[in-house]
DNA sequence: CGACTTTATGCAATCGTTTACATCGCATTC
DNA sequence: GAATGCGATGTAAACGATTGCATAAAGTCG
C-alpha cells in the first residue's frame, strides 16, 4: 500500500464538462435511466443506480439546470426580494432563509428594491424570467400588479415581517403594532407624557405604519395623543436618524422619550443625545425595535423589542418548500415578541 | 376625459403566461425577429422593433430564461459565495454587488459556506448547476478543486477581500496585513508594549491570517514579539469574542491593548472590559478592523481601519460584467485603507 | 440599368434534460 | 404452462428560446 504519492487514481478525472449522454455511455445505460437514477432513485435497480452514480462521479457530472428546468418546469431556485440588504436585519433573516433552503437543495436568488415598490415589481419580473419557483417578499405593502404577475405565472410566495390582516396572502411575521405599543406603555409606566416618534417613511412600508400606529394607540389609551411636531421621518441610516432626532430635541418643548421604529433609528437618536450632552436614560429615554447587537452593545444598552428575525427566515423557507413539494403547510404564522429593557429607558426628569 | 373608472383599458391584459410565439403572432413577425428585437435591437428595423415591443408589453411577455440560457449558454446570473451573511460586512459588500449587477441586468444568486471550504466547493458546484455565468468568492484560501471546477466549466471568477500575491487569481481587495500593521504601530506609538491579539480562526481564512501577521510584523519591527498567551481565537460572534477577551484579560500579566481582527471582536472585547469595570481607552486600549457602525457608535468610539467594503462589491461586479461582455478589465484592484482613531485607544496606565 | 453588396427577416436546427409511452423480461397466479 | 401484471429500461418527443444559414428586398456603384 505505497500510497505516498498524493496524485492517486482520482487524478484521472475528465477535464471539461460532460453531459448526461456521457454518463449514460460510461454506465452503459440510456440517458433516461441516468435521469431517473439521479432524480428518482427508487425507480431504478439499485445496481444500475450504483453504476450511474459512479459514472457521474468519475466524470464530475454537473447537470445542466437550464435544460432541467426547461423540461421539468422547476428550477429549484427561490427568489427573495428585500428592501435593502444593507440593513443588517434583512441580511440575518435572509441568511436563515438561505441556510434552510440549502438544506433542501434550493438556491437563493436575491434582489433589493430600496423601498421602491415599482422597482420591486420590476425585479420580481426579472426573477420570474430567471425561473425562480417561488418568492419571499418583505412586508404587506405591494403593487397590486405584483400579485397578478405572481398569479399569471403561478408562483407561490410568502410575505414576511407582518401578517396579512385579511388573510389573503400567506405571511409569516409578528404584530408590528404590538411592538411599539409595548414600549410606549413601558415609557408611560415610567411616567413619560411627551413621547416622540422617529420613523421610517410609511409610504409603501406597512411595518413603519403599524409601528407608528402602536405608539398612537398606547397614547390614546392613556388619554394622550401624538403631537405632530413630535414625529420625524427619515431614511434608514444612522446619519439621517441622528439629524431627525436633533430636530426633535431642538423643539421648544422636546419629548422626554423617543420611540424609534427600529434600532438603527434609536441608535441614531442616541448619537444625537450624546452630541447634545444629554444623559440617555435620565435626561431622555429611547427605545428601539428588533433588539439588534447594535442597540444591545450601546452604553447604556438600548431598550428594544426582540423580533423573530431568524424565525421568519426559517418559517418562510419551510412554508415554500412544503408548498413546492405538495406537503401540508401553515400559510399564516405569527411569532411572539418580547420587550428587552436596558438602561436607555428611565423615568423622566423632575 | 371621464377616467373616473379605475378599471381602464389596461385591464384587457392577457392572463397566464405567453411565449415568444405569441408575441411573434401578435406582431406579425417570426420568433427569430422577436428574439432579435429584444436582445439585439439594432439588428431589426426600428418600426419592426416597435411592433414587437408593443406586442410584448401587451402580452406581458416575460422571456423564459432557462430556454434562453440553454441555447445561448448565458444565464445573466452571477453567483456570490460568502462565508456568512450574518456578518454585516459581507451583507454590505453583497448589497453593493447586487446593485451594480442589477444595473446591468444581471441577477445575484447567493450561497454561504460558514467558513467551511468543503461546503464552499459543494455550493459552487450547485451554482454551476443553476447556470451562473460567473462567481464572486471571498478571500484567497480555497480548495484547489474549486479552481479546477471553475476551469472545467469555464466560469470566470473574482476573489475579494484580498489580493492574490501570486497574481494567479483575479482579485479585488486591500492589504489585510497593512490594516493591523497600522493599528499596532498606532498602539506602539502610544506606548503599549504588551499587545494582545483577538482573532478569527486562521484555518482557511487568509484575512485573519494576514491580519495576525500584521500585528507580528509591527511588533517585530519594534523588537517585540507576540506572546503566545496573548493570542486568542474565536468564532465570529460578540458572545465568543467577549469570552475570548475575558480569557486574555484574566491572565496574570494581561495585555494593555488588544488588537482585534475585526470590529465584532473588538466590540466583544469592549463588552468584556465593561464587565470587568475597565475603562476603555485608559485601563485598556482596543482596536478593530472594518470601521463598522457597530464600532463607531460605541462609547468610547472604536479605533478601527476603514476598509473598502462597498468598493469591493462594486469593483467585483464591474470586473465580471466587463469580462462577460468581452471588454477590457483590470484583474487586480487594490484599495487604500485608512486608520480612524477614536476614544478606544490611549496611552497605557502608569 | 445590371451586378454586387448590404440589410432585414424567416426557416429550422439546436441546446441537455425529463418524461410519456413502448417494450421486454420476469414473477405471479390460476 | 399460459395469461397477466408489474417493474426496469429504452426511445424519442417535448420544453422555448437563440442563431447559422438562406432568402428576399433594398441600396450602391460603375
Amino acid at each position: 500500500m505505497s500510497t505516498q504519492d498524493p496524485t492517486d487514481a482520482s487524478n484521472q478525472v475528465v477535464r471539461s464538462r460532460s453531459d448526461a449522454k456521457d454518463v449514460a455511455r460510461l454506465a452503459g445505460v440510456s440517458t433516461a435511466t441516468v435521469s431517473r437514477a439521479l432524480n428518482n432513485p427508487k425507480s431504478v435497480e439499485p445496481a444500475t443506480r450504483q453504476l450511474v452514480l459512479e459514472a457521474a462521479a468519475k466524470l464530475r457530472y454537473v447537470p445542466h439546470g437550464a435544460a432541467r428546468s426547461m423540461r421539468s418546469r422547476r428550477s429549484n431556485m427561490i427568489g427573495a426580494v428585500v428592501p435593502s440588504f444593507d440593513y443588517a436585519l434583512y441580511a440575518r433573516t435572509t441568511s436563515a432563509l438561505q441556510q434552510r433552503l440549502d438544506e433542501s437543495g434550493y438556491s437563493l436568488v436575491l434582489a433589493e428594491h430600496h423601498y421602491d415598490l415599482a422597482v420591486e415589481l420590476r425585479v420580481a419580473s426579472q426573477l420570474i424570467e430567471r425561473g425562480v419557483d417561488a418568492f419571499v417578499f418583505v412586508g404587506l405593502d405591494h403593487d397590486p400588479r405584483l400579485f397578478s404577475l405572481l398569479e399569471d405565472y403561478g408562483r407561490p410566495y410568502v410575505l414576511t415581517w407582518g401578517i396579512d390582516p385579511l388573510r389573503k396572502h400567506p405571511s409569516v411575521g409578528f404584530d408590528n403594532q404590538a411592538a411599539t405599543y409595548e414600549v410606549t406603555n413601558h415609557l408611560l409606566a415610567l411616567g413619560h407624557r411627551r413621547i416622540g416618534l422617529l420613523s421610517a417613511f410609511v409610504d409603501g412600508n406597512d411595518r413603519a405604519r403599524e409601528r407608528g400606529a402602536g405608539v398612537r394607540r398606547a397614547l390614546a389609551e392613556a388619554g394622550l395623543e401624538l403631537n405632530a411636531q413630535h414625529v420625524q421621518y427619515a431614511p434608514i441610516s444612522l446619519q439621517s436618524a441622528q439629524e431627525a432626532a436633533l430636530r426633535l430635541l431642538s423643539l421648544p418643548t422636546p419629548p422626554t422619550a423617543i420611540v424609534a421604529t427600529n434600532d438603527v433609528f434609536a441608535v441614531g437618536a442616541m448619537l444625537a443625545c450624546r452630541k447634545l450632552g444629554l444623559t440617555i436614560g435620565h435626561d431622555i429615554s429611547i427605545t428601539g425595535v428588533d433588539n439588534t447587537d447594535l442597540g444591545a452593545t450601546q452604553t447604556p444598552g438600548l431598550t428594544s423589542i426582540r423580533t423573530p428575525i431568524v424565525e421568519i427566515g426559517l418559517a418562510a423557507a419551510e412554508q415554500l418548500i412544503a408548498r413546492l413539494e405538495q406537503e401540508p403547510y401553515n400559510p399564516f404564522q405569527s411569532f411572539p415578541i418580547e420587550i428587552v429593557c436596558r438602561g436607555s429607558t428611565g423615568s423622566p426628569r423632575g
